[in-house]
DNA sequence: GATGAATGAGGGTTCATTCAT
DNA sequence: GATGAATGAACCCTCATTCAT
């Protein structure tokens, strides 16, 4: 069991995981971080022990997983295998919207980081995660609603590459459809609205056997 | 007109796109550069200015501009429209899947990246595609082919996110098919196979009435 | 109210001062100042931001300001006006030579420094100087002492230049006058002395009627 | 016999002095002269040999020898000692202003210069100037015209210095004396002259027995 | 004779981390 | 437990000069 974070070590966490957001890991240094949260720059090796292992910190920290959701979809007898998998992209749809600032720093650091526990810690939760949603996908295919031949990983990468993309470019969307005077809750809800239905389209397309 | 490049500037830009891809902008410093191309650290000041201008070199050089296909594609009286944007999904796949590398360091910088003449690059770039797909697009809504109400940054959003997040989890994708036996060169073509079809299925199902 | 500086920094400003006054600014590194101080080169950046922080820091610790000085002569009223001037002759003469290290650097940096704080900080000084002395020769104009039309400008120009002229040229004039076997002290002492009579002469010549 | 300079060289020579005199030797740049010239950095090198020897060639050319005008004065019967002197004064004044960017140079090299043939060159013209006034100074004081007891390497201090202390602090005298609006040549003509006076009165003063 | 390309050395500064307190 | 001072390493860049042409 880990031990409770001091509010110190929270408001670090935070600090970085914005900051890392912004600029990077490489482009952050310990001293804008420090001085960001107005806490001693000693402090950063102090109660992580490196920069590095702060920022493994903030990636156990916000690691999504979703098994628990998964386990409870499986035993779920009042829901389709369909309306299963909508209630998985809308899972990632959310997971991903609600961690904003930590996402953009997995879709970098995925790319270029070198930390091996990090490597690791992303390995197991794609394997991982990739077998719940082989779960869920075979017992739509043995009752003969999903289509044989699906690829899953394909199928997750437009879900997790959609919602990202959309993430990475989201003032763009925001101009393109004339809606920067909208508030930014209000704004983020039509997003999340149109992701969700815009995805549960294709999964159905790809899913089923419809057309 | 730019002025031609000498072998050691496509040298140097070469092996910088690669290290960027690998370790990041800030991760990889002139000297990690310099020496891995085999050539003198001040050579970088010399031919480039920078180490920014560099990274805007490159930039320039592999920025994918669609606008001739697109305007061949309008043209072109022997393809429907639904075959003209599939045909734009294959420039898409083919030209991402052609620049990894440079696509690798392109999802961070747009992310991280600082650098207002990139930053503008890519703004310009993102505004001129999403007219010339909004072009083909149009023309098969007039024919009634296409459905209205198409959302035109999210139809991207799924071409690129997909093949973004496809190009980043390549390993995973090889390992979970089992075609670490592969030759690369067969496995890209495969994974490119894979990445056209699933894109086409989904813009099929988006764009037309068909179901 | 500066704060007190440390003993590591009165160090390195007393080395850099030394070399200044040798190397010139841009002749001398901060490692050539660190290393003579034994002290770590990232330590100059630590303490004073910059190299030319430094500088400023070191112009300011030793400006010359003799506001005090002119205010205490101003109200003395045992001193005729040419006995105030003369008295401030020699705090011209004492100032310089006592700041012999750091007058060498102002008499370079008068010259080719870009320093916009250092620029400032000397216009400062010049103009609050010739207001002192000014006030100074109008209390012996008034009495009918000194001449009318003194250049106070032109005044300054032969106190200082002199000294500053004689200051850079000292090795010369030790060797002309044969006194390379004097102590040190004892020179500067005679020098001290030969350049308060000389420019006392030239002071009552100028602003006397008395011929 | 010097070979006489190319105009490039001369070109160089008149644009290293007066980036020289603004910003300092090690502040300027060999591709600060070049590209200031529009000539090929590497020509200071092949012309001059390197950028120091092409300091040594503007102090040569530059340097102020007054041998043929002291000589002029020795043997001229029409003139007092004083008025001799009285032209020497003007010798230097004219020699400094007319050479303004050289001076500030000088000032500064004077100081913090390490090139020993430099050095050697300034020496020897200290040397050498002083002895020709001193040949001056004994004429006067055989006839009985001069004091007693000059402190010539004084004299010359006071000489040099002033005009030396005049020429760097130029725009803070034109702006004390409200002549801003005054055209540059008018301005340096009235500085001239001004130094001209001073400087005769302060030699009458020192050299003859009038009071 | 003249030059553009190229270089090793060194420039000032910032870095993540450590250590004495 | 917590921190300000301090550090060696590395950062990007510019330097004066050389060399092949």
């Amino acid at each position: 069991m880990k031990p409770s974070l001091s509010s110190k070590q929270v408001l670090l966490m935070d600090t970085a995981e914005l900051l890392f957001s912004q600029k990077g890991f490489d482009g952050t240094s310990v001293r804008d971080i420090a001085e960001a949260a107005g806490i001693n720059t000693a402090m950063i090796s102090y109660y992580f022990g490196s920069k590095e292992k702060l920022m493994e910190e903030i990636f156990e920290r916000k690691s999504l997983n979703i098994k628990e959701k998964v386990d409870d979809l499986l035993k779920d007898n009042s829901l389709d295998p369909l309306e299963k998998m909508y209630s998985l992209v809308d899972v990632y749809i959310d997971g991903i919207l609600q961690r904003k600032t930590f996402h953009r720093i997995l879709l970098c650091e995925q790319i270029i980081n070198q930390n091996p526990s990090i490597i690791q810690m992303l390995d197991k939760m794609k394997t991982k995660n990739s077998e719940y949603i082989n779960d869920l996908i075979r017992v739509g295919q043995k009752k003969g609603i999903f289509k044989k031949n699906i690829d899953i990983p394909m199928m997750t990468n437009t879900l997790i590459g959609t919602v990202s993309h959309t993430l990475v470019n989201l003032d763009f969307y925001r101009t393109y459809h004339h809606m920067e005077t909208m508030s930014d809750e209000e704004f983020e809800r039509q997003v999340r609205k149109k992701l969700s239905v815009h995805i549960k389209n294709i999964y159905k397309a790809i899913l089923t056997h419809e057309s």
